[in-house]
DNA sequence: TATGATCCTTGTAGTAACTACAGGCTCAAG
DNA sequence: CTTGAGCCTGTAGTTACTACAAGGATCATA
């Protein structure tokens, strides 16, 4: 007998939400697991490994879209390394910019917090920044 | 005779998309402008305005909830400095906390991303990675 | 054996902040 | 007068889940 898992027992497993799984299956991300007579879904060694692929892409920021693209080749075994690199390189890039967008923003918002260390001003530093505008 | 708006004006004079204007009123961010006698919206300055302040305080990251809680005590006239301070500092706190996040992911894909400059290897180096799971 | 808690099943709806239609008026230019 | 753009309304789609509701199954305990 290969040992089985039931949703739960994947999910704490995982530590991934119950839901997400089956959400992943609607999607067609994780493959529809045998049922038991019961009606339960048998979970098998190879959707724990799938699952904790796809948990371990989305940590990294890979939307699901790239994590199909990583998927369906991988499935087909023709895994064409330039290919994952390019997706993987495009990601990089892509959470390069929203730093750079964040550190922006964190920026700006700190001078905004600072002016306003004064407290008891007539108007709030902050609501006059945000209501004039500076050039951003 | 006050100078008025269509929505498409507005929206290309604030590079607001127009839709998104129609949006902010239906969630009550924008007051409702009068209408002309056709049924198209005149805008008014003080629309343009809080446009103008929505459009920044999302740009600096705030939630429509945020920006709520800055308008309603605006709108009343009891802007109480020390709350919109606090709101301002989570924000901060929260965009800090982002950057910290998004420079791991950063970090382990700058890692998996070099480990593929072979490029020809038999397996490749990334999905392996992904698959086998490093502590992250 | 009864019962209550916990698990599983399904389908559907809600989240954030828009964005994109569809179907139908209105308006300005040529 | 026609054509194309802009405006109106309402609704549905986007991302990646998350949260029910209603009902059946299982398990521990009394």
């Amino acid at each position: 007998m290969v040992k089985t898992w039931t949703r739960g027992q994947l999910a704490t497993h995982t530590g991934c939400n119950g839901e997400t799984i089956r959400y992943y299956e609607a999607i067609g991300l994780l493959p529809e697991p045998l049922r038991a007579e019961n009606g339960y879904r048998q979970y098998e060694n190879r959707h724990v490994e799938r699952l904790q692929f796809i948990r371990r892409a989305r940590d990294l920021g890979f939307g699901i879209d790239d994590i199909r693209a990583l998927l369906t080749p991988m499935d087909a075994g023709t895994i064409a390394c330039g290919e994952i690199e390019k997706i993987a390189k495009v990601q990089l890039d892509l959470i390069r910019a929203k730093i750079r967008d964040l550190q922006r923003m964190k920026q700006e918002l700190h001078t905004l917090v600072q002016s306003c260390q004064g407290g008891s001003a007539p108007h709030c530093a902050i609501i006059d920044a945000l209501s004039a505008g500076q050039p951003s």
